[in-house]
RNA sequence: GGCCCCAUGGUCUAGUGGUCUAGGACGCCAGGUUUUCAUCCUGGAGGACGGGGGUUCGAAUCCCCCUGGGGUCACCA
């Protein structure tokens, strides 16, 4: 049985790289008919941040990553909250220091930066804990414990031989022990780092496979040393290219939208984020990028993860966000765009029938155009509101023009008379007003967009006059007789 | 700097010794469709696969070195 996890640290908001791991690890886990966990991993109480945990259970459900054990749902390895699995960590801590694979340090952590700081101005190639307090003899650790002094515990680090695994990404990797120094497993204040933590729950909570970022590979060492003391088997292990900014540096917030939120905010889809983190270094093996979820699970797997570090880039991400608004269902693009309309105040809070309908028929003039969701209010505030912004550029383009005059009259004078007021109607009679002034069809229809929506660009004309209604049309093109100016 | 990882057009990626004068996608450019924009369609520019040595009849594909890039060196994860 495949039993992955993804063990995220509440310690601000959810990263995207971070959440494509949960992602990788939910798809893994469901290719497998295998279970995906959720632990948080909250043992740092100085870098926790308040509502950050919710902010990530709620990313994974906008994305519909559903978990068989952790938060909310339980399990049979419960609690999944490490600060409350601190006796754990505490026994089997204790337990290394009995059989003589861990000890205790009372070097305060200024002392041990001072060390550090030493062997820096020295030039040592490598800065480590010197292992004074491993050389304490037992009457000398009782003597300073007996003087209340605090300590942490810290793994005897072999000090030759080597360690290796097989990566299921990048192949058998070695370590010399010698490299690696004493790393603190227990914390003075009584938790547990995360390489004691994370060793120890993986085991206890019968992780099969790791699938986690590249960033850890350098932990291996320790963590091997670990499950290796304990007399654990330890699990399959698959570090996941890294996602980098435009400057190949690791991706952070200076290169742009990381926060997962933030994409959610922005009108990015639950589908095409799913379907793009996807592609974040895995690929299917043929020439397909559009995938549903259900192709993504069938496909999937740890042989087709790239092993290089994949460059995160907004556009291709805003271009498949598009592809998926336009695959859309009418409804649901008017769903999803109410809300950003609200909240540009286009549209109240709660909408009378009329005010639906009409919502109805306008967000969908516009749905090949958009890329976000947040684009609805930017390109459909004209059908809202009076005070749309007008572009001079294209008023002085055309309203020059000599037939601009009577094509004005002309119009308002047909449209006022035109029942029923819909698209065919309104095109023939417009047409008619064409061929009466005997000008090219763009010669009309091009002043009249920017007459009734304020640019050059926009909806198909006919629909868009039927959409406004008749008032607001005449409304608007007698407004624009205000325009008229000779060369 | 030590250790580890990576190396195909601007970016992602296919390619696992010959079918590659390297395929696809995003982006870019041009043309077409269209009442504009967008969509859609067609075409194009852009890499001879980081460099150098090998191995082989034959290498983008295997090996070595170099170079470049990245990650990591905490009582953070």
């Amino acid at each position: 049985m495949v039993r992955v996890r993804y063990a995220p640290s509440p310690t601000g908001m959810p990263h995207v790289g971070n959440i494509r791991t949960a992602l990788f690890n939910w798809v893994f886990a469901r290719h497998h008919g295998g279970q995906f966990i959720v632990r948080i991993e909250d043992t740092d109480r100085n870098r926790y941040v308040e509502g950050s945990e919710q902010a990530i259970l709620n990313s994974l459900r906008w994305l519909r990553l559903d978990w068989d054990e952790g938060p909310e749902v339980g399990g049979p390895h419960a609690p999944y909250y490490q600060s409350q699995r601190l006796e754990i960590y505490h026994r089997i801590a204790h337990q290394l220091v009995d059989d003589g694979k861990a000890y205790k340090c009372f070097c305060s952590a200024e002392e041990v930066e001072q060390m550090r700081a030493q062997q820096r101005a020295q030039g040592a190639a490598q800065t480590m804990y010197d292992r004074r307090c491993r050389k304490l003899t037992p009457a000398e650790v009782k003597a300073r414990e007996n003087d209340g002094l605090p300590y942490v515990i810290r793994f005897k680090m072999p000090l030759e031989g080597t360690v290796a695994y097989d990566d299921l990404i990048h192949g058998r990797t070695e370590f010399q022990n010698k490299l690696t120094d004493d790393f603190v497993m227990l914390k003075s204040d009584g938790f547990p780092t995360y390489h004691l933590a994370n060793v120890v729950d993986d085991h206890l909570m019968a992780v099969t496979h790791v699938l986690r970022g590249d960033e850890w590979v350098s932990s291996m060492p320790r963590h091997l040393n670990l499950y290796r003391a304990l007399g654990w088997e330890p699990p399959q292990f698959a570090h996941l290219p890294l996602l980098l900014g435009p400057d190949k540096q690791k991706l952070s917030k200076r290169h742009g939208t990381t926060e997962f939120t933030e994409f959610i905010r922005q009108g990015y889809l639950s589908e095409a984020m799913f379907n793009f983190l996807a592609i974040c270094g895995w690929n299917p093996g043929d020439d397909r990028e559009i995938l549903s979820r259900e192709e993504i699970i069938a496909l999937f797997s740890i042989e087709r993860i790239s092993d290089n570090p994949f460059v995160f880039h907004h556009d291709k991400l805003l271009w498949m966000n598009g592809h998926y608004i336009r695959e859309l269902p009418k409804e649901r693009l008017i769903e999803l765009c109410l809300p950003y309309l609200q909240e540009a105040g286009l549209i109240p809070p709660t909408l009378n029938a009329d005010t639906r309908a009409y919502v109805e028929r306008v967000v969908p003039l516009e749905q090949e155009k958009m890329k976000l969701l947040s684009d609805a209010p930017r390109l459909l505030d004209f059908f809202f509101r009076d005070d749309y912004p007008i572009d001079e550029a294209a008023v002085r383009k055309w309203y020059g023009e000599p037939h601009i005059p009577q094509m004005l009259e002309e119009l308002i004078r047909r449209y006022e008379a035109l029942e029923p007021f819909t698209t065919p109607e309104i095109e023939r009679v417009t047409r008619e007003v064409i061929a009466w002034l005997g000008v090219k069809g763009g010669e009309v229809i091009h002043p009249t967009r920017i007459a009734l929506s304020g640019r050059a660009t926009g909806p198909s004309l006919f629909e868009m006059i039927e959409a406004l209604g008749k008032p607001r049309v005449l409304q608007r093109l007698r407004q624009a007789q205000r325009w008229v100016f000779r060369k």
